[in-house]
DNA sequence: CTCCAATCTTGTCATCGGAAAGATTGGAGG
DNA sequence: CCTCCAATCTTTCCGATGACAAGATTGGAG
């Protein structure tokens, strides 16, 4: 068993660390407004310390993005029940998981051939076509649900967090974007 | 009239210049991955010029986002007839004048108080809130509507911009664009 | 023609990302 | 129990950056 003492040569998880201080930073001053030696400094080690767990500091927003792309896959796979769910879902992983969601859209941020990244995007997509396709009034129109889906609930979070809705950010996002897209989709669900 | 050449003391027209060495910077490897003294070596003047125009980053980029906000006005004014071509315009502004959109939907880049910036942002959003209006089923969903519509569009070009749609890009992405909106709005505009 | 204010330059400082080289230590294997 | 290796972390260094201060230049009003 480890002890954690502030004078210890090895941190003992300073991986965690590091990207639990830069989810921190991230939500503080987003995704460009803090440094690595910041985060270092954070977590009590040298400037140096993260470069060995990430290389540079696209490593370890790739290590962020990954992180989120797992977290949001399992949000929405619990959500795919009920498929107007799954935009709600979409919207409340966003605006829960904020520092993520702002890492994850933005590739030029990240290395994107990361292989577990890839994995849990595809993993998220394979929920998005799922429902788009449950949803579709005809099988030719599959994709096209699928993108006005996407594109509702993604287009919803983006503007909600960039604060550009109007009064509505004093509300409830959540019951928003289920207003939102049952408008859209139907409300016999 | 001021002969442009390189000796000259003063460069004549360096807010200019400097704003659009700003978009090639912004287009190339976005708003985050270039410095102020790169700008400055582009436009030719010592890497402490740009701050007499612009004060620092946030000045410049609170000036690329104010005439973003207003090409984005114009945009959205002129497309204001069909009032499911707004939804149309807002994509095809969003990619074809990628280096604004990319800053203005990113408030903690610039000052979002800036007065001509409320000016032109306040005139964009008057149109997607008078479309709204005028594609509202019921006066008590008009609000609704408003959001609906926004999101849809601001999504999908977000979407489109990350990369993160299918094959999709390929594709015309404003021709795909109105059949999305079309789908959910209806076919009968 | 003069002179002021706008414009641009030079110089400086703390900080940053990244690389190199060295110190420390946990733990596997003898 | 001991040794030693590899993973982990530190120290040191470099070029580049944003921001600021002080000085040089010049266009144009009067």
């Amino acid at each position: 068993m480890r002890q954690i003492n502030q004078t210890a040569y090895h941190h003992g998880n300073l991986r965690r660390a590091i990207i639990d201080a830069a989810l921190e930073a991230i939500t503080e001053s987003g995704p460009a407004g803090w440094s690595l030696r910041e985060l270092a400094r954070r977590a009590g080690v040298s400037h140096a310390a993260p470069a060995h767990h990430f290389g540079d500091k696209a490593g370890l927003l790739t290590a962020v993005a990954a992180e989120g792309f797992e977290v949001f896959a399992d949000t929405l796979e619990r959500a795919a029940d009920d498929v107007l769910e799954v935009g709600v879902a979409y919207v409340r992983f966003a605006i829960g998981h904020r520092p993520y969601f702002e890492v994850m859209f933005r590739p030029e941020l990240y290395r994107v051939d990361d292989p577990s990244l890839e994995t849990a995007r595809e993993r998220a997509a394979h929920v998005l076509v799922t429902s788009g396709g449950r949803l579709s009034p005809s099988p030719g129109q599959d994709r096209l649900t699928t993108i006005a889906g996407w594109s509702l609930a993604h287009g919803f979070a983006s503007l909600w967090l960039s604060g550009a809705l109007p009064e509505t950010a004093h509300s409830d996002p959540e019951a928003l974007a289920r207003s939102v897209i049952r408008f859209l989709f139907g409300t016999t669900h």
